[in-house]
This record gives C-alpha cells, structure tokens and sequence, in this order.
RNA sequence: GUGGAUGUAGCUCAGCUGGUUAGAGCACCAGAUUGUGGAUCUGGGGGUCGUGGGUUCAAGUCCCAUCUUCCACCCCA
C-alpha cells in the first residue's frame, strides 16, 4: 500500500497547544463578559435535520452546507430520473437528511421552538461552538470555525440592541482590538427601495451602494442601472449614497427621503431610539456609525444589523448580527422577536496573531519545575510540589532522570520561570536551590519557605 | 461556483536558457560543559523537489491533470 501524508480535509485545522492556550483566551474572554451581562450558556447538535437548515440562509446558504449522507442502502429510494447528471443537488436531497450547521442562530431558533415551555423569557443565552461551511477557502475563510453567539429572544426592546452594542465594546476592549462598529436598519433598507419603488431590487441596491468606497460614485450609479434600476431611480438615490455627516445628521436626511415609506420610517425611530441609548452608556472605545451599505446577507434580519471591523488590519468581518422578528415563526412559534450578534473567533484569532495583541503571560502554562535527579530526589520534592499546586501554582516534576542540561533546555522552551533543584546537598541541608530563569538568579532556601518563596517572586 | 497565482529539509527561502552527488539560514540531535537553559564553537541527521502522468539521451526546471495554500469576484465570521 503507497504511503500517503495524513493531511486534513480543506478549510479545517489543527490547533497545537500555543494555539489553543491563545484560542481558549479569547473563548474564556467572550464567556466572561457574556455571562456578566445575563446570559446562560447552551450546546446544540453538529449536525440538524437539513430541514431545519434548508431556506434559512438564502440560494447562497443553501449551497454552502455541508450534507450528510444517509446510512444504509439510500439509493434504492431514489427517483432513477433523478440519477443523471446535472441533478447532483435533487439527488443530495434525497440521499442527505441532515446536515452540519450553518451558523448558531438557526439552531437556536430551533431549540427555543422545542423547548418553548420550559424557556423564561426573554431567554438570554451565549453558545460557542464550530460552524461549517462549503465556502472556498480564503484569508479568514475557513470551512470550520467557532462562533461565538449571544442573543436574546422573546424582546422587542432596543435595549438588547444597546446591551449588545456595550458588550460588542467590553469584548474587543478586553482584547485590545480596535474596532469600527458598523450599524444599519433592515427597515430603513426596505423604505429606501420602496421609496424608489424597486422594492424588490432591496439586495441590487445594497450591493451597489456597498462598493461606493471601492469604485467611486459613478462606477456605482452604473451598476444601479446595470441592475435594472432606471435612471430617474437612481437620481432619488443620490442622497442616500452620498450620506455624509454625523450618525444623527445621517438620521435626519435619510427621515426626509424616506417620507413616503412608514417602515423605512419606524427603522429611522429604531435607530434614533439605538442611537440614544448608546449615548447613554457614556463613552465606548469601539466607533459606532450608521453604515448604509451595511445589508449582510442573511436572509432572516429584519431590524437593527451589526458588523464588527477590526482596525489596523484588512480582514472581513470579525463580528456580526442583528434584529429577527419571526425566525422562530418557521418553526412553528411566531412572533417572538430576537436579536444576537457572532463573534467569529477564528477571525479575531488571526487579527490579535497579526497585530501581536496576545499578552506575553499566555505562552507558559507551568510556572514551577522540580529538577529530576532519580527516585529519592523525586522523593524529597513530590510533597513540596503538592503544596505548590495546592496554593494554585502550576507545577511540573520532570518525569525522567535524564541531563540536568536537557531538563533545563526543556524548561527553558516552555517559558516555565522557576526551576527547584533538589540534589544530594540540598537534601542533606534540607533546602531547594529555585532559579528564576527569567533573571538567571539562583538562590538557596529553607524546604518549609518554598511557597513563601515562589509566591512572593511570581 | 468563476478567474488568477503558488508548492524545493520541521520553518523561511535560493537553485540561471533543462545538464554530475539539490543548497543556505533558522530549528533539531550530539559534543566542548559527568548538577544548570537562553550566548559561542565543532560535528551530525534529515529531501522519491505537493502527487500522478507526459516530452527528452537527460526534468526541481518544459507540458497536462490533480490536490494544497493564497488572492480577486460572489458571499460571509
């Protein structure tokens, strides 16, 4: 049999230790500020019933999930019309009834349905699990990743809005990642192309408004009209286009275009009321600002939406999420208004990696080792090194008798601060010699003062 | 899904218009130092040149396919 190179499947990755002690930072980080705001931790399946998952995301979503195949002889149950080229994806259907997630929310939704009568609402959970996607991959684009989720479900208040903007700010603080806050109103969306009666050119109008920044005013104008958007249209959009000024100024101008459109008008009120609420925090490190060409694809949003950009740097989103009046509806409860934001952890891992944000302290996990010199030095050291762990301290022994040199070069990789060496004379005075390898001091100490010692060097 | 680049030691890369035994730095291992790392010196191991096919007297080098990674579009965390 040819020898092959193990390898992994495209998109995925494997996370060695100094990986996963900076990956598990900003995971207990997230966790820490979710559940100081209220919010209870829940898990769901990696795989859903592709029922579940199938319409949620759009034509786009769709085709980027991963499908499961059946057990068992499937293909007996299939249409034989089906089994033809060209048909893959009706044959997929029929042969795959699950599939692996597509994003948190979606399942989350699902779970609030099932679950309804045991749920208090408003019910506030976090959830941080991997998410696949059959995307190709790309810089920050994998086809597994984390996300991190927090949403409320069961409120209408804009107040959640506010408290995930405030806990939007307090993660990338934490993090020390500078961060521009992009905000937009689904409502607003809708009352733009209602106003310019294109109502169902809502994505074509986003999309070109989007690449204002890229290709310039009249390269946009052009692709309006490309997308079927005729030119006296495309005249009433100039001033939305062209938004400029503060958050509130931007509010006031859009209030005046979107006269004629009642929703486009309740979503200018949803983003004044934000917008005050916000203010109400004081100051926030993260920029705010009102982003029109801000739609994101996901079908479900129906409000408030949220994207998180990290500064500094050029990578996709970091964080996202918004308002949804009636995902739950698909599955049976209606009317239940949510609304969450995703910190993609993956992405935040590669901008801290890049901007160098990761504290100095995450690249040792031992803080003591205890030289191995043979069985009774071992001996004299094993009670002192469980009092050590006993008062926190994380302690190694090293487990084999080899070179003092090689003990003190393994050490000396792992960033581990103290040795403890215990030989023939420290044992007959009954001491530890600890070296501080970080200042190359070496000192003698008493075998009771051993805690003391450490603690008060650490 | 469309278009474009890339792949040589564990890592970063060199290798000319095809031509002997494919190199360097870093890393690794051993020694100088039989109880002391991070510095220095000496020596050593490690490659079917992504994979498979083709052209040729001869392929790391040219051609085709395939995979990987990356970039743009689309979309998104």
């Amino acid at each position: 049999m040819a020898k092959t190179k193990p390898s992994i499947p495209k998109g995925t990755r494997d996370f060695g230790p100094e990986q996963m002690v900076r990956r598990n930072y900003i995971f207990d980080t997230v966790r820490t500020v979710f559940s100081k705001y209220g919010y209870s931790p829940i898990e769901t399946p990696a795989m859903e019933n592709l029922s579940t998952l199938l319409g949620k995301y759009g034509d786009e979503g769709d085709k980027l999930l991963f499908k499961i195949l059946n057990s068992g002889d499937f293909i007996d149950k299939v249409e034989p019309s089906l089994l033809k080229p060209g048909k893959s994806n009706a044959v997929s259907l029929a042969i795959c009834e699950k599939g692996l997630r597509y994003d948190l929310t979606v399942p989350f939704a699902r779970f609030v349905v099932q679950y309804q009568n045991e749920i208090t609402f408003p019910f506030k959970r976090y959830q941080i699990q991997p998410v696949w996607r059959a995307d190709r991959p790309q810089k920050g684009r994998y086809r597994e990743f984390y996300q991190c989720d927090v949403d409320v479900i069961g409120s209408n208040s804009l107040l959640n809005e506010a408290e995930l903007v405030l806990i939007i700010n307090e993660v990338f603080e934490k993090l020390n990642v500078h961060t521009l806050l992009k905000v937009n109103n689904r409502k607003i969306l809708n009352g733009i192309a209602e106003v310019i009666g294109h109502a169902d050119k809502l994505i074509d109008i986003t999309v070109a408004i989007d690449k204002i920044e890229k290709i310039g005013i009249d390269a946009v104008n052009a692709e309006l009209r490309e997308r079927g958007i005729e030119n006296a249209a495309v005249q009433k959009l100039q001033p939305i286009i062209q938004l400029q000024g503060s958050n509130n100024q931007k509010l006031a101008t859009l209030r005046n275009v979107l006269q004629g459109s009642p929703i486009g008008l309740k979503g200018i009120d949803e983003m004044e009321e934000l917008f005050r609420y916000i203010e109400a925090w004081g100051t926030l490190s993260a920029q705010v600002e009102l982003d029109l060409s801000l739609a994101r694809g996901l079908n479900y949003y129906t409000g408030a939406i949220f994207e998180v950009k990290a500064l500094d740097i050029e990578m996709g989103s970091i964080c996202g999420g918004g308002r949804y009046d009636d995902l739950t509806g698909i599955f049976g409860l209606p009317n239940v208004s949510g609304v969450g934001v995703s910190f993609g952890a993956d992405r935040i891992y590669d901008v801290m990696l890049q901007l160098n944000l990761f504290p100095e302290s995450l690249t040792s996990t031992t803080q003591v080792m205890f030289v191995n010199f043979g069985p009774a030095e071992v001996a004299y050291c094993m009670l002192a090194a469980r009092k050590l762990r006993d008062a926190g301290i994380s302690v190694e022994i090293y487990p084999d008798a080899t070179k003092v040199k090689k003990q003190f070069e393994y050490a000396n990789k792992r960033n581990i601060r103290f040795m403890v060496i215990a030989g023939e004379t420290e044992i007959q005075n009954r001491q530890f010699s600890v070296k501080n390898m970080v200042t190359g001091n070496q000192v003698s100490i008493p075998y009771d003062s051993i805690e003391e010692h450490i603690k008060l060097n650490l």
